[in-house]
RNA sequence: GUGGUUGUAGCUCAGUUGGUUAGAGCGCCGGAUUGUGGUUCCGGAGGUCGCCGGUUCAAGCCCGGUCUACCACCCCA
């Protein structure tokens, strides 16, 4: 017998029901990004693998889904491998044979590709070049709850202008999509030049990602982090001045006294980056403020958010749901000052930010704030009876739908039951009889399935029967 | 990639210290109702117990491996 179907892990199906909802939050998140401006773009699945690698750091290198390729079979690669390193030596072999076997690879941001897209087309580019991308991207990593091996990115990009008017557009690109989607989130905000600031103030600068990336697990585990400060071996006096520094945020996060005099601290120093740091949040902040009119509290600042991602440079945000059980964030971004240049154009600086539409469908669907109706289903069933009734349904249904209405004719005549079960199960609103008592009166009997009702109306009243 | 938990009908789950033919609810199909769904009543189908191997007279149950989903780490949308 043969074995069940499957798909790979980390991957889904999605039912008619799940993909009306999904496109709920794909068209909500595009019609906000066309409204301020972005325009859309689209890439291919597949890019170079030596686009992708070295830009996602080491560990984003080994979740890169490689694509292996006709006629470069693991065995011919291995043997090449062995021709040209002219050792047997399996360490050795390993790494060279996975480049003789791929050379293409699937994407796994849509930030990168996008990068690459502006430098080729650089020339024929209006900028600053604002544009929205909306696809799936894979990612070879261990699945888990909210994390998928194929997902899709809602990427909003702004590249070739340095101003922070436009990580304020942003932030007002963030809170009007989770306002159109009634979920309440959080936005936090850091930014990479104040965690700089932070290492030459505590002179870690030569262990610069190893500082951040333990401070970003605050939120997660708190004061142990002081541990894992100790265990990476800092030093005596930048674990007092961290474990101060934690305190005073677990007390009073993002507060202005907690910056002001985090500032002062920059100033006596004279390092710039934290300063320019502090001052670019607090101008974003007061962008965001000034627009909406109004304070907006889920808009912090959080001095211990750190993002992965090697490209950022300047402010960085982060979004969480404030309902749900969902921990982890749902969308990201930030400021890169120099994508482009590893592509060999220089001087581009970009903000973007990235919508993860998965894990906005799960807490969306965890805390019932999908509206109820979605539309995609039909609203009116033509009953068949047979033939000669049937192709004078096919008429109405034509005048139906030339009004706008989704409507079908039940394609084979069996039993009503059955019929309007059909209909039960579909939601269709509405089921329109015509059999031969009607077709001779030039009548249509219409029910309405939620009350049961049925009345009987002339057949050119049908429309507005069921309005 | 490392460690842990899990898997029985389409779905949610029972299944005693290993012991005849593996159960329930919901759903599905048919009938009561030959022009009426959602309610009711009656009947029916559907499982090599995730997969492969082992121990045993005998395995859904014990052991090993593997796959999946989930959890922690890592990292991230």
């Amino acid at each position: 017998m043969a074995t069940k179907p499957s798909i790979p892990k980390g991957t889904r199906d999605f039912s008619p029901v799940e993909m009306l909802r999904r496109k709920y939050i794909f068209t909500t998140i595009e019609k906000v990004f066309q409204k301020y401006g972005f325009l859309p773009l689209e890439t291919p699945a597949m890019e170079n693998l030596e686009t992708l690698t070295g830009k996602y750091g080491e560990e984003g290198d080994r979740l890169i889904f490689r694509i292996q390729e006709r006629g470069r079979t693991f065995e011919s690669g291995v043997s090449k491998a062995v021709e040209s390193a002219g050792t047997t030596d399996l360490k050795a072999l390993a790494s060279s044979t996975r480049k003789l076997t791929a050379s293409e690879a699937l994407r796994y941001d849509l930030t990168v590709p996008f990068a690459r897209y502006v430098v080729q087309h650089q020339n024929e580019l209006v900028f600053p070049f604002k544009r929205y991308q909306i696809q799936p991207v894979w990612r070879a990593d261990q699945p888990q709850k909210g994390r998928y091996r194929e997902f899709y990115q809602c990427d909003a990009d702004v590249i070739g202008s340095k101003s922070l008017l436009n990580e304020v557009d942003l932030c007002l690109v963030i809170l009007e999509v989770f306002e159109e989607l009634g979920l309440d989130v959080q936005v936090q905000m850091n930014s990479r030049k104040l965690l700089q600031g932070l290492g030459e103030l505590w002179n870690v600068n030569d262990r610069l990602v190893e500082f951040v990336m333990i401070l970003d697990k605050f939120d997660k585990i708190g004061n142990e982090v002081v541990e894992e400060y100790r265990k990476a071996g800092f030093s005596d006096m930048v674990i007092r001045e961290v474990s101060a520094f934690l305190d005073l945020l677990a007390e009073k996060r993002g507060n202005q006294a907690n910056i002001d005099d985090l500032m002062r601290r920059f100033k006596e120093k004279g390092i710039t980056s934290g300063c320019e740091g502090i001052e670019e949040l607090l101008w974003i902040q007061d962008g965001v403020v000034n627009a909406r009119g109004v304070a907006w509290e889920n808009v912090s600042t959080n001095l211990a958010l750190a993002r992965g991602l090697d490209y950022y440079t300047g402010a960085i945000f982060e979004v969480k749901a404030l309902e749900g059980t969902l921990q982890s964030s749902i969308c990201g971004g930030g400021r890169y000052d120099d994508l482009t240049g590893i592509f060999g154009l220089k001087n581009m600086s970009g903000v973007g930010i990235s919508f993860g539409a998965d894990r906005i469908y799960d807490v969306l669907l965890e805390t019932g704030k999908f509206p109820a109706d979605l539309g995609g289903s039909t609203k009116l069933l033509f009953a068949n009876f047979g033939e000669v009734e049937a192709m004078h349904c096919l008429k109405l249904l034509r005048q139906v739908r030339e009004a706008g209405i989704a409507a079908e004719l039940y394609p084979d005549q069996v039993k009503m039951a059955k019929q309007f079960k059909y209909a039960d199960d579909k939601g269709i609103a509405y089921v329109a009889i015509i059999g031969e008592n009607e077709l001779k009166q030039g009548i249509v009997t219409v029910k309405d399935m939620k009350t049961g009702e049925q009345k009987a109306v002339a057949q050119a009243d049908l429309i507005g029967a069921i309005q």
